[in-house]
DNA sequence: ACTACCACACTTGTATGGTAGTATGGTAGT
DNA sequence: ACTACCATACTACCATACAAGTGTGGTAGT
């Protein structure tokens, strides 16, 4: 295998960690594989230093465990700690919902118009993939006009754990026409600056992405801790 | 500079991590100082690899800023970042409250009117030291009697930006009196139930906190970005 | 057949040398 | 006096060697 070292990332670390991060989070490398520093800096053809690093920062994500003297393994899925996650991130988006409601920049609010005239487009075209990214944006426009970009950081280092998860169920289970109707009507809540209407709308919307963990569990019970 | 390996922490680059950690909350280390991985390795006699790692951890903590090939420095005070910290401890503090009205073990009620007249004490004996861990405890309790463990982490690692700022402010100067008053009103919502009530108070509980940071900023404007 | 033991092949942890990039201070040229 | 340039002394990054702990399979002894 190759790093490609071309995109910005620069440092070796980086890279090595980007890759993996995504392989682990795609479930390309399953929960519970063994893995070793030299093994994977063979595979890359670097040396262990930044192998090492990497792994550091990953464990520090709970995305592997490393067991000093013995190996590292990528870590099993832990509900509990899903069921946190969303937990945490539900509590903190329904907060900064409720403070877009008070007062958003016209500009972000032209943002998400626009975002939501994309979506509605991606639903027509059925192009799931760019629908992920437009989801994902629609909040982070949110954040931004709240002026909470390292709450959204928070949010996006809690959402690794509801990743694996995530990746599980088909993506294209999604019923992306009562999503857009969902992002739609807190797009006008907070233009109605009903604080009360949008914490419940966005309560709402995030039960959605937790709702069949045990079956996952019972299907996938060995990626499960 | 010696390095206590007794502590349990085993390994060398965890007490180095921890060491560091230690001197930059405690401003022992003032922010904008520079460092570098030579300099810190010969101080406490190791090499630079376990010197490097805690670097890179806290790094990514926020507490340091590596420019490769430039340099490390201890980083500045981000008022931004400690008023949104603020803002995401109250919300999930709030939340799991909330969630403790609704149903509560009985063991950790105890646990709460054990550590509510240890505080007591504390206020009786101006014992400030052990009245810091005992308000830490009882956050902590509740917490661990709505099983949210991680979400009790993840605000422990958030509170690592409001720390420095805390420092700042003189240790002695907390109404301990009104803190405890404050915490014995939560355990009797908690007992009673009452979520809106629990709600109310943590939100006013959680204003103590950050009251002054212009003040300090002006006080300490080379500690601030 | 069974057990105790030990050599060995792993693992991660630590130390160190070399590389490339960056800041700085002195110097030569204008 | 001022500027452009370059040697030098840093820095963090990466590669590699060694150390120390752990699990395992084979072997000798019972």
């Amino acid at each position: 295998m190759d790093l490609n070292l071309t995109t910005q990332s620069v440092s070796t670390r980086d890279a090595v960690y980007r890759v993996l991060k995504n392989q682990i989070l795609l479930l390309e490398i399953p929960p519970g594989t063994s893995l070793s520093e030299k093994e994977i800096s063979l595979k890359f053809n670097v040396s262990r230093t930044p192998v090492r690093e990497s792994f550091a920062r990953l464990a520090h994500e709970g995305l592997l465990e490393i067991y000093p003297q013995r190996g590292t393994v990528v870590s099993l899925i832990d509900s509990e700690l899903v069921e946190e996650a969303q937990f945490m991130r539900e509590h903190l988006e329904r907060a900064v919902i409720s403070l877009a409601c008070n007062s958003f920049p016209e500009s972000n609010l032209r943002s998400l118009k626009i975002n939501l005239a994309k979506q509605k487009l991606g639903i027509e075209e059925q192009d799931y993939k760019s629908m992920f990214q437009l989801d994902e944006d629609f909040h982070h426009i949110i954040f931004e006009g709240c002026a909470k970009k390292n709450t959204w950081d928070v949010v996006q280092q809690i959402k690794v754990h509801l990743n694996r998860s995530r990746m599980l169920r088909l993506a294209a289970d999604h019923d992306w026409e009562h999503l857009y109707n969902q992002h739609l009507h807190m797009y006008e809540a907070i233009q109605a600056h009903d604080a009360a209407r949008s914490d419940l709308l966005m309560k709402k919307h995030m039960e959605l992405t937790l709702s069949d963990q045990d079956m996952l569990k019972q299907k996938f019970p060995t990626y499960y801790k």
